[in-house]
DNA sequence: ACCTGAACACCGTTCAAGT
DNA sequence: ACCTGAACACCGTTCAAGT
């Protein structure tokens, strides 16, 4: 997007370029985020990357020390937004725990929908180094510690019985909505009878049906 | 695996080795799929499986149009070795349409686990054509028909109440288990609370929640 | 019919040298 | 401190030519 004209002539003074970018690290993880939506994360090359902004094919290593670190500090860019989403999309009208479970569910699966590069790089485990980014550890723990405690409040309150296992609890609903949305991004939703524009309702439809099932065991709610 | 020995002498008549392998195209599909075993389907490099045969870097492209082509067809290998296992995981004691349910998302679980190479090359969409290939889609299908049916006869038996939409009972049913498949392949289950070496009870004591679930709330059963 | 081998247009990464 | 530019060891793919 900042690409410089080159230079016209060779035996003149390169005065016009300013020498080095100046935010290069930046400009980079904004080229490749580019890339990322218009080939997938695979089509994700550095020295393209490089050439759109005008650097040589090494500058970027000044930076990262090698495309798995800038496909992972994608991530962790990613990985924080859509903790921040799935926080925000909890609204104060959800009052009981399972209405909270479902918002949250929604706006993972809303926000995947919208930021599918994004979302694809997080989700692309042989891209990226998850195990050296503690960043973004930290913000997968976040949602997943969100997850969990929502669950232990909904059996707290009584609605969720007290019979079924936390954790299994916490996974299934974890799988339930990584799975839809990996198959709404993959396309294979159509051949489960959806129709094509009907993936947000159907995946919705499907987070909300595991949460009536949630409730359906449980004894001492307040209220139906 | 069928490395030939390298002529020795440059001057002598090449009648050691056949002029051509024989067998070019499932040889190229097994060193494929000894490489994806090795390092991920990404790295698969059909260059580095033609050196592995003793061929030409071309070679390949006799038997398959380009890259994409063979993953394709380790795919279309891969799915319908999956789907017979899934079958096959239904035994003769799993009575009613739940327990076959449980049964078939069981093996598909184990299926994953045990060949997790091929696994990752079905679900990996950017580096196969689904849509051009009828018979990957054929055995995607056959799955997703086995479990549709089979939630059918579990409401029709009372098992499943009739409340719950069908469709969304299936693709509940699905995101489930391949989220749980991925989280396991993907390394994620640890961070969920799921010890090292517990990663078959946990995914499979998941898939028995929701399939308790499910039951929950249904009526007319015969039996308990 | 099947394969070779050279070529083309790409990669990621390194490193001396430049500013 | 940051970048260049050449180099290295790779890719996927094509295509004339060989057997």
């Amino acid at each position: 997007m900042v690409k410089p004209a080159k230079a016209s002539a060779s035996h003149a003074a390169p005065a016009a370029r300013a020498y080095h970018h100046g935010n290069l690290r930046q400009a980079l993880l904004e080229a490749a985020l580019v890339l990322a939506q218009q080939r997938g994360p695979e089509g994700v090359s550095v020295r393209e990357a490089a050439r759109q902004l005008g650097v040589s094919p090494g500058a970027p290593f000044r930076h990262f020390p090698n495309r798995r670190a800038l496909m992972t500090a994608m991530a962790e860019e990613a990985s924080a937004r859509l903790q921040i989403e799935v926080r925000k999309a909890i609204r104060p009208r959800d009052k009981t725990p399972l209405a909270r479970l479902r918002a949250l569910g929604r706006g993972y699966l809303q926000w995947a929908r919208a930021h599918e590069a994004h979302f694809r790089i997080v989700s692309a485990r042989d891209q990226i180094d998850l195990a050296g980014s503690p960043g973004l550890q930290a913000s997968m723990q976040a949602v997943r510690a969100l997850t969990e405690q929502t669950l232990h409040e909904a059996q707290a309150v009584g609605e969720v019985s007290l019979a079924h296992d936390a954790a299994a609890l916490a996974l299934l609903s974890r799988a339930t909505v990584y799975g839809l949305a990996r198959m709404q991004l993959d396309g294979h939703l159509p051949q489960w009878g959806v129709k094509p524009g009907g993936e947000a309702a159907a995946t919705e439809a499907t987070l909300a049906l595991l949460v009536k099932l949630m409730a359906a065991g449980a004894s001492g709610a307040p209220a139906a």
